[in-house]
DNA sequence: CATAAAAAGGATAAAAATGTCTTTTAATCT
DNA sequence: AGATTAAAAGACATTTTTATCCTTTTTATG
């Protein structure tokens, strides 16, 4: 479904998104262990986000990660594209090719529509999307 | 999703489910080039379902794999449980726990309903079902 | 300007998944 | 019985994913 990558740095953004902004940027440090990743991996997927401008962060004192306005409009699907690449989880759940109409395999018929519906759903889902109302943290990460 | 490896079992007993019968077994040798999956490895799959009686086999020459009648009654989770066990399938789409309603994640309430019916049909469709109407060799690998 | 804080980057390591090869066991046929 | 055939079993190799460590670069602040 999604790699453990994927999953973690979903975790870490619903973190920044629950904590951070503009004014109040975080380190790795103060997230790693709430969200249950590995400090240096959390590190490399954070970073790894930035990059492709998902995140954002600041260097050097009072520096850290967080999610200005406009990154709070990234979807579901822009991290696990970012971290997985688009191909993983498009791919037909027989083989690698993507999952279409044209040419499906004899499950498409079957699970094809669940497949797309999930994907829609990483397509049309922000991260504001799902943290509005502003639930406990705990709730966020029972694991 | 599933493991490339359950895939591949998948497209193996698939294959079997085709062409043979008690009386017709198949060496992987005259299944691995169908269904595009490296023929040791193919094998080791088949052995694995074998051994946990998920399909059937004999050694020696006229032997080989084969569906009995039971075995055409076994489901899809049927394989994928021997091959990835039912922990991977199953596991919650942020994390490791099973995912269930006592204690779901924030995406539980967008994307489990999807992943349940996903495993519903794992659970519910056998090979029997797949094959129905016998259609031809050819649309069950098109890859 | 010096210093310290923090991400960025690169190299390496460990683990899991995937894939290959060789030997052993069992069935069949002569 | 002996030779042959094919799966079973298990050792070995490779690749990908996951994870750690260490150095460099950037930046805020005193
Ligand atoms: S083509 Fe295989 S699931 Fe869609
Ligand atoms: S608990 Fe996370 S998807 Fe169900």
């Amino acid at each position: 479904m999604l790699s453990n990558s994927s999953k973690y740095a979903i975790k870490g953004v619903l973190y920044l998104a629950l904590n951070s902004d503009e004014d109040h940027k975080i380190m790795v440090r103060d997230i790693f262990e709430v969200v249950h990743v590995p400090e240096a991996y959390l590190a490399k997927l954070l970073q790894e986000l930035s990059r492709h401008n998902i995140i954002s962060s600041t260097r050097g004192p009072k520096g850290g990660f967080y999610l200005s306005a406009e990154d709070r409009k990234r979807t579901l699907m822009d991290i696990v594209r970012t971290i997985d690449g688009e191909k993983r989880v498009k791919s037909c759940v027989l083989g690698i090719q993507d999952c279409d109409m044209d040419n499906p395999c004899v499950l498409h018929k079957l699970v094809g529509a669940n497949k797309s519906k999930f994907i829609k759903v990483l397509e049309n889902t922000t991260i504001l999307d799902l943290i509005e109302g502003k639930q406990e943290i705990k709730q966020f990460f029972p694991f």
